[in-house]
RNA sequence: GGAGGGAUGGCCGAGCGGCUUAAGGCGGCGGUUUGCUAAACCGUUGUGCGGGGUAAACCCGUACCGGGGGUUCGAAUCCCCCUCCCUCCGCCA
């Protein structure tokens, strides 16, 4: 959400800043509407100040004790001049509400101009792919070779875009997401969080994924939401707060499970369990003070990196040029790990720094030294990481000829000492 | 699911048609006192929107007492609907 005033400081800066992003110029009618709702409220309070003078007036006689009061005005005649400006005002708001709800963030200027992944910048490489003497298989060949990922006793409950994962890789997945969260937690400053799967509207509405992005996810018969991210609701927990400077930056990570209807990607990645409609994901997010979000965002990310290090993973970390950031981001980078049997580089993780721009949406505001309001905070989020494509990632990079796959030394206090995961003898 | 009771500023809590410009307390901020801390005392302290001000400070106006409607010249206060919380009953992992 953005702040219609800053638009009336420099409505062309405003429309540079969607311009990156693709869009047509907007500031000239936002303006306009903004104008008029102004000259509406205008009016509506000078009116108010009257009916008030004149209902003190009556109040001050009764109190007298006298019994009628003589009047200039009838203050009955100001109601129905009251009603129009005020409905026309409040009809404005909305019209000019909806117009910036369905508006994405304002990029930071460091993101790279482009219209596609094609445009995303990489910044660094870490580790070396490992070479082998055998031709690397897919995750989803090793894993049903394994018999222990089965898509077809998933499409049988579920349908399409669900995995059933059996014996040591079932608990394989269990150690990535233990492993990810005590990290986090015992090293990183991060207040290790249980939350809701299901949400109602205005939680949703708060991170950006309301109203434009419905489709993308799966609602109740009662009306609730199912998360795609824990981002959603540990970002809400400071929705309509005032927290104290001091406390800031505040830091949360969970381990959830996510829903995504993946309603634009049909036929994109349906083989294996890379695109599922559900899948388990430690999220990370903070809220910190407007000056602090660039350095938490690098931090962030260095969180999730530290991750991949430590199973050994090699990975890449890309800045997402404008066309390819998320709505609610101002800036991203993702961490894409590399898959042997793919033979290429896959998303595993994303991080963005969202700056105030969900934190208006949600009315996240903090508290100066001063004891007052000093503004919205930033937030941020960042996958730290993705559960199920960290799995795909150990089995297909851990991978051995004999279509075993050994556990990092990492992961092997979670996996009762066990090194390997053996094929079927 | 049924029956009651509630929702007031950062927190607690009074108010139950006009003197509310929301009492009082706690907390916060500033100060006095003090060798330091603590305590005491004094002052100050809500948010949104509109307007003024070069900006900060500040000033003027207006709205806001869970949310939305209504009654009234006038609503925190009366009426209706909704949401959430609490207590009891039922069901239940």
């Amino acid at each position: 959400m953005h702040d219609s005033r800053a638009i009336r400081d420099d409505p062309e800066a405003f429309d540079a800043a969607m311009g990156r992003r693709g869009l047509d110029a907007v500031s000239t009618t936002l303006l306009e509407l903004d104008g008029q709702r102004r000259g509406h409220l205008a009016v509506l309070q000078e009116l108010q100040t009257q009916r008030k003078f004149l209902s003190r007036q009556i109040g001050d006689a009764k109190r007298r004790g006298e019994k009628s009061v003589r009047l200039d005005v009838d203050p009955t005649t100001f109601r129905e001049d009251m009603e129009l400006h005020e409905t026309e005002a409040v009809r404005l708001e909305i019209e000019i509400k909806g117009r910036l709800e369905s508006l994405p963030n304002i990029l930071d200027p460091d993101v790279p101009n482009g219209a596609d992944e094609r445009d995303n910048r990489i910044e660094k490489h870490w580790g070396t792919p490992r070479a082998f003497d055998f031709q690397p298989r897919q995750h989803f060949e090793l894993g049903e070779t394994l018999g222990m990922m089965d898509f077809a006793a998933a499409a049988k409950l579920s349908g399409s875009r669900f995995v059933v994962l059996r014996g040591p890789l079932a608990r394989l997945e269990r150690a990535l997401g233990q492993f990810m969260l005590d990290l986090h937690t015992h090293e990183h400053g991060y207040e290790e969080t249980s939350v809701p799967l299901l949400v109602n509207e205005p939680t949703m509405y708060g991170t950006g994924q309301l109203p434009k992005f419905a489709e993308d996810l799966f609602r109740t018969t009662d009306g609730r939401w199912l998360i795609p991210t824990a981002e959603v609701p540990l970002t809400n927990l400071a929705a309509g707060e005032i927290i104290a400077e001091k406390r800031l930056p505040l830091r949360f990570t969970a381990l959830s499970e996510c829903f995504r209807s993946e309603a634009g990607s049909a036929g994109r990645d349906t083989r294996g369990m890379l695109r599922q409609h559900q899948f388990r994901k430690v999220e990370m997010v903070a809220l910190t003070h407007p000056e602090e979000s660039a350095a938490e965002h690098e931090r962030m990310t260095r969180c999730a990196e530290r991750v991949l290090e430590l199973l050994d993973l090699p990975y890449r970390r890309v800045l997402l040029c404008a066309g390819d950031t998320g709505f609610s981001a101002a800036k991203t980078f993702d961490l894409e790990v590399w898959l042997p049997g793919q033979g290429a580089w896959r998303e595993i993780s994303s991080c963005s720094n969202c700056r105030d721009f969900q934190a208006r949406r949600m009315g996240a505001r903090y508290r100066g030294a001063n004891g007052k309001v000093a503004g919205f905070v930033h937030t941020l989020n960042g996958s730290g990481l993705a559960v199920g494509r960290a799995l795909i990632a150990v089995m297909e990079n851990y991978q051995q000829a004999d279509g075993g796959i050994a556990i990092p030394p990492a992961l092997r206090p979670y996996c009762d000492g066990n090194e390997r995961i053996a094929p079927p003898a």
